[in-house]
DNA sequence: CGCCGACTTGAGCAATCTCAATCATGGTGG
DNA sequence: CCACCATGATTGAGATTGCTCAAGTCGGCG
């Protein structure tokens, strides 16, 4: 139970009203998680609406038969809106902290009345799904279309600071964390860093190295197979508003 | 051009207040596209808020590379809000009818008005926002965690009519789509749907005939090599309303 | 030192794709 | 009525990709 950030500050709740501010404040509860403790589970009855205030929180789904794919992994300012159910009630993906983490925890219930009462919390709300939207598109995307290899180069892609052309940066969590991402096993992982290697991505453990971030563009697109039409920078992480 | 049918019934707008349907139907235009035609492009500047009628939309997202991935087909009531960028400046996917199709357009710029001024439309989109991420996640779910085999299964599982454990019906469109839309090659669909034949799923052209609803739900979870944890319906379609 | 966890590497196998041929099926024009 | 074509669907064979299982490496850390 820590100390309770300006809400302000995240990028979620940087529009609201300051009214409506204060109301979300008053009932806000932050709580902090060691690595790999659960946030909350998969079917659980969902009476929370979750905000990450720093670290990773990883979303994921299991399955009946028991296998598990990762759906997300938040971090600071983003809500666990896809969480919830399309009827609100229940979770239906768990969230388990990545190393340490802390978040934001209002009634659903109270939310749920301040949405109605204030547009600005319901365009920011609006906003926060078209996001996530955007993110899942993406990594269908990605999915349907893209070998593992593509996948992998993309995902460094996003993570590299803007600017020069060759930079250094460190993986935000471990390898087996970005494979279940991706959607493929560590081993396979292993191997598309393996070729990446080639042209010019060096691995120190969790340390990156990028010789040439538009060389790493070329791979998503495809190798050297095809090589037209302007860049796009995918979207592993996201920001901006929404509708209209 | 034909007749502006009553917002109401669309569940999209089903509980939205009557003034606000007043003010949305003033400026609503409903337009008839022949099988193929384009609604919009991927690219275009999003003027429109669109919401299908009657038909079914397809969604899809062409890469630099060029090849395309489908992204959802979407079907009366639905909105094509999943094609606008989190900044709804533009679209970030493409849309075209499939069969004869009709969809209504809303100004996007006037939508947004109207989304400050009427909680109840807000919590609308809201809740249309949460069920096109449920459908998004659990095609994530799917592309990460099951064959080919258990995703035709899935997707054929939805379509079943609730009530009896044996059914036919007809598939609401043409193999060359159900293979983009489970994200495999036509091939691979016509193998897959061999193998579901010797599991009493017979097909004929575009009928589909099931011997046994269950049957064919065991079988989404993994053949017969795991049987716990009670069923649970796949969502290629959804339904409800959301957060609290 | 020796173990443990995270990562890498290798070898064989299974799923899927690619390319190509074949097979309806429906419509068209003679 | 039938020959013919276009389209969608099926089937086969071989190449690829990614998975599984198993072994091996590497860097802490008790």
């Amino acid at each position: 139970m820590s100390e309770l950030p300006p809400l302000r500050d995240l990028q979620l709740f940087a529009s609201v009203d300051a009214q409506t501010l204060q109301r979300l404040a008053r009932d806000a509860k932050v709580e902090t998680f060691a690595d790999g403790e659960v946030v909350f589970r998969q079917g659980d009855k969902a009476v929370f609406f979750v905000v990450v205030l720093h670290g990773y929180v990883k979303l994921s789904r299991t399955a009946s038969c028991g296998d598990e794919a990762l759906v997300n992994i938040c971090t600071a300012g983003e809500s666990l809106y896809e969480a919830l159910t399309p009827d609100g009630a229940i979770y239906r993906v768990g969230a388990e902290a990545i190393g340490e983490a802390s978040v934001l925890k209002l009634s659903a219930a109270r939310f749920g009345g301040l949405l109605r009462d204030s547009s600005s919390l319901a365009r920011a709300v609006i906003d926060e799904a078209a996001r996530k939207i955007s993110a899942l598109i993406s990594e269908v995307e990605s999915l349907k279309g893209q070998n593992a290899d593509q996948r992998l180069a993309q995902f460094i892609l996003s993570l590299c600071p803007g600017g020069e052309d060759s930079c250094c940066f460190r993986l935000p969590y471990d390898k087996r964390l970005i494979a279940a991402r991706l959607g493929v096993k560590q081993e396979t992982l292993s191997r598309a860093f393996a070729k990446l290697r080639d042209i010019g991505v060096r691995t120190e453990t969790r340390d990156i190295f990028v010789e040439s971030v538009s060389r790493l563009a070329a791979e998503c697109r495809g190798g050297d197979r095809h090589a037209h039409l302007p860049s796009e920078r995918g979207d592993f992480l996201e920001s901006r508003n929404v509708v209209a």
